[in-house]
DNA sequence: ATCTCTGGTGATCGCTCGATAAACTGAACC
DNA sequence: GGTTCAGTTTATCGAGCGATCACCAGAGAT
């Protein structure tokens, strides 16, 4: 019957992409696999979840370092997304609602295991781009929240916080980021509802900002411990 | 000259070692090793650094799992010295400077770039260990610390805390734990004062255990806000 | 001085890695 | 239908990996 009609090739694998497509589709695979295996995840096992040969990778990459940091663009990037300075800085809405959405949107896009193990595995290398990154939570996250909350506890709005402000604001974010930690990469288990998680942490951190704030302007009040 | 008398030779290497120096020289050479480059690292790499040939490695583990099965026991086993049973209960000291105490220590023990690396390789690696040393976090400091807390402040010693104290604690236990891994993973800038940092994270625990406990106990005074 | 035991070396195996070069193939254009 | 060109494969290279084996050498016992 079939001679050499177009028939069925015993390969049924060629899938032809466009440019573009492969490309993208190179670094959507290669984030999960390094994400799975680590950045020493192999170029062979990366064109296999792609249905293709290894050497192909090389058409689109000129070599395996310059498809990681795609990777590290991609992936960095993503949460920045949100949009957080309208979240934050919008004074129409309490700071506590606009804390608790913030958090919330920014969880929602950081804590999975693909975003939080690239993200740990690049840390551990100790790339720019980590470092980069974490002067970005503190300027653009951190200094605009304490800045917010020193402006509704009606205090002087200073361009920069102060070195201990800064360092509850970095324990209190910690602490949140660490339950992503818990549960995407040690996969331990975590109070299911990560909302009120987020309420408790902002309630104990807004109260110790408050406290630092009164003993920092009254300084009559100093004796006055939480504790009692 | 020389003919082939005892001469000082080429090679001035040569050290011999007994079998358990050595091998302990193995473990702690292997664990700086694989603190800096990961499990990834070479046995070759760690040969070099004892200033021996590689071979010599399988003299004294069967395989390159093995080596690293000791560094694990090695590191994760380090900070159990401690003995943070007396520090933590001993009632005859306020809580306050327990804990405080407990944890200075405690940091001294875990806040170095061998250990925290370490640490943070073998999480991602998703070991049985890892998990071993969560839970036991979990059980040994801070269902402690709460039950502790809970007898401070005269509430009924129940042998589990409830699942919304246990987050407070882990968000507090995360954001001081994140200290460290800013100031040695990503080599962050960080308030330099580790004890006050301990401080002040303690003061917004405590306040916050406290705000929790007064709404669970009291539902009367339920709508006083710390805040308010 | 010789024997023996053991810490240590040299050579090498099989495998996997990232990367390169040349050949193949299928769709689009004339 | 034939030409062209870009997407893909086949074959292969050199380096590095963990691991093995036969051999070497130096200190202590006799």
């Amino acid at each position: 019957m079939n001679r050499k009609a177009p028939v069925k090739r015993a390969r049924a694998k060629h899938k032809r992409l466009s440019a573009d497509d492969r490309r993208s589709e190179f670094v959507t695979k290669a984030t999960e696999l390094f994400a799975e295996e680590g950045f020493g995840g192999g170029t062979r096992a990366l064109a296999r979840k792609l249905g293709v040969t290894q050497p192909l990778l090389y058409r689109y990459f000129p070599s395996k370092d310059e498809l990681i940091k795609e990777v590290y663009r991609k992936v960095y990037l993503e949460p920045l997304e949100i949009g957080w300075e309208k979240l934050l800085s919008d004074r129409s809405r309490p700071i506590r609602v606009r804390l608790q959405e913030f958090y919330e949107v920014y969880t929602d896009a950081i804590f999975n295991r693909r975003w939080l193990r690239i993200y740990l595995y690049s840390g551990l290398k100790g790339l720019d781009i980590n470092r980069w990154y974490v002067g970005m939570v503190k300027e653009k996250i951190l200094t605009r929240i304490l800045r917010e909350c020193r402006h509704d506890a009606g205090l002087a709005t200073q361009s920069r916080p102060s070195a201990a402000e800064l360092e509850l604001a970095w324990v209190f974010h910690g602490g949140i980021f660490y339950y992503g930690v818990r549960k995407y990469i040690y996969e331990a288990p975590v109070l299911e509802d990560k909302a009120q998680m987020i309420s408790d942490a902002l309630d104990i951190f807004l109260a110790g900002f408050e406290r630092m704030a009164e003993s920092a302007t009254d300084r009559r009040a100093a004796s006055i411990k939480v504790v009692g």
